[in-house]
DNA sequence: TTGAAAGCGGTACCAC
DNA sequence: GTGGTACCGCTTTCAA
């Protein structure tokens, strides 16, 4: 059947020197001719016997050599984001992705796994990207930025809770969300407050902070209440024994950390006979279209990672007017969606 | 407060030339150094100088120079997966991309929105990656192929449904998920089956094969049975108004596209006092959690996304062995997990 | 043990 | 209009 083409060692991917022969011009031609250079004036006979030699050929430029050339280039780097990071941050990306890709930018992501914080930045200035948004995750210390900063690149973006110290910073503070939450719960009266940690290990990134931003929130209140850390797997099973102490637990909300855990949670406790929102109030957050069809439906904090520019004319901007004072923003918008369920 | 470290035009990134400069040695020591070459014996000193003068400057190999220089990179071109593809979809290119960074490979996710599939290949070949996996969607034609191998790529690998002529293939046939959805309806005795159509543009891609799937199942089965394509916004208000008419349809089963269509439909079924699984049986895919927690407890299709050896193995493999006959490798494992809901 | 120099592929200046 | 050529940063052979 059909083989797959080798690559002979002897027969080399076609360069313009190759077109250029084949053509009969100089490679400065072929590079007037693939560029459209407007500066240089070529007869269009030249212009299709190159472009012809090209086809023939199937000669297409090299990216490294012309930005090595150039001494720029246009990629930027991005985190690969991982499932567990949720919808929202999912959307942003994706956004983020196809907007730079429009602005003719070489969206490259880059897993930072098993690299200590300098490590990843000397491996990512490697590849000279002309900017670089780095997960909150993997700490980037001020010396890692000085490397990016130093090998070439126009803007260096954090992305998480806390700002660094000489880069532009995106902010999810994820305590906004747990925040909401527990206000909201706190306006309908309840006093005594759960608050679901997942045991995923990925996601205590944000459970965390969600759970710091929902006991501030009472103690901001200034209300005679209290907030309690549930540990939860994902998993039928646990959520059933948490149910069946709920009672023991003497909670009368409790703050699911999304709303698939809080799915799980309403689910095992209605099994175990207690009522909700009656009994116990439940809140999840993202707002997905499963809360919806939950009965009771289930509240939700609603969360945006969004920017006023959008986010890639925003970093097209810093790259295109570097050295200004470093820029944070601030990305989650959360918001209560009170349903039945609190 | 902190300035981001400016680029005056003048102060240019730090070279190998900058390092030999400072160390008192010349560029090709520098090299052997950096590289910690074994062929050529420098000494201590000497490599001590070096690498202070490194960390000084802070330089970081070029890797557009080097690469073009080695006459290779170890790039692997993914596709951008998007959300609307899938879990097991996601998972499965988390899980390549892990792999493949492991292995020491250079991922770059590469979107193909607004480009025909020539363009693609073109524009792909521009960065001479090793490898490259090309989504289904986009139909790569042997053309594309062979700019991409013959601008230097040891492995090209489509993704979809059908192989493409002269690449090698991993094969998600999504007509087994219908397929196996039917078969199970079937043999529970269900002989008038709607399947689920999402409205949502992305999600077609899927839902034809799986409709298509569906419909040959019941073919081979030669029972007297039949298939209806039921088309379906992700939204409350549309499967309500489907529910309300759905005694007229006189259906016994419906295939639900995935868990979440499912939930949906379930929903609204049950809203409209259509017993399942007594009058409608309800099967679904993907088989989420949320599944499990339903009332009745929802059937669904398990698929996963899986070879033999470990996807980036494989690449790796065919990347150091090119040249040989295309392989093609059935990614898609389909299974029903019968619950209550059918 | 170290240095000089060629060359990877493409671009752009300067001559002709 | 078109061609010659220097140069981007790095590696590697060969010579010292």
């Amino acid at each position: 059947m059909s083989q797959l083409p080798e690559q002979p060692a002897g027969i080399s991917v076609p360069t313009s020197a190759d077109v250029a022969r084949l053509a009969g011009v100089s490679r400065a031609t072929v590079s007037y001719v693939m560029n459209n250079n407007t500066t240089v004036r070529i007869t269009d006979p030249t212009r299709r016997r190159v472009r012809e030699a090209a086809a023939d050929l199937g000669y297409v430029p090299h990216a490294a050599a012309r930005s090595l050339r150039a001494g720029h280039t246009r990629t930027v780097l991005l985190p690969s984001v991982h499932a567990s990071a949720g919808l929202p941050c999912q959307r942003f990306f994706t956004g983020l992705e196809c907007g730079l890709r429009h602005l003719d930018y070489t969206v490259v992501h880059y897993g930072s796994v098993g690299l200590d914080a300098d490590a990843a930045a000397m491996a990512w200035a490697e590849l000279r990207p002309v900017a670089v948004v780095a997960p909150g995750g993997l700490g980037l210390t001020p010396y890692g930025i000085d490397v990016l900063t130093r090998s070439g690149a126009k803007a260096v973006i954090t992305l998480g809770p806390q700002p660094v110290d000489g880069a532009h910073a995106l902010l999810m503070d994820q305590s906004e969300v747990g925040g909401c939450a527990v206000r909201h719960l706190l306006s309908r009266g309840r006093r005594s407050i759960g608050v679901v940690m997942p045991r995923e290990p990925g996601l205590a990134q944000l459970a965390e902070p969600r759970l710091a931003g929902a006991v501030r929130a009472v103690e901001d209140s200034g209300a005679d209440a209290h907030v309690q850390a549930l540990p939860l797997p994902y998993e039928e099973r646990p959520a059933d024994d948490l149910a069946a102490r709920w009672r023991s637990l003497g909670l009368d909300a409790v703050f699911a950390y999304n709303d698939e855990y809080a799915m799980l949670l309403m689910r095992a406790l209605q099994d175990a006979g207690i009522d909700v929102p009656t009994e116990t109030a439940v809140i999840g957050a993202d707002d997905l279209m499963l809360g919806r069809l939950l009965r009771p439906r289930l509240s939700s904090v609603a969360t945006e990672l969004a920017t006023t520019q959008p986010p890639a004319q925003m970093i097209d901007r810093l790259v295109r007017n570097p050295g200004g004072e470093p820029e944070h923003h601030r990305l989650l918008r959360a918001a209560v969606v009170a349903r039945e369920s609190s």
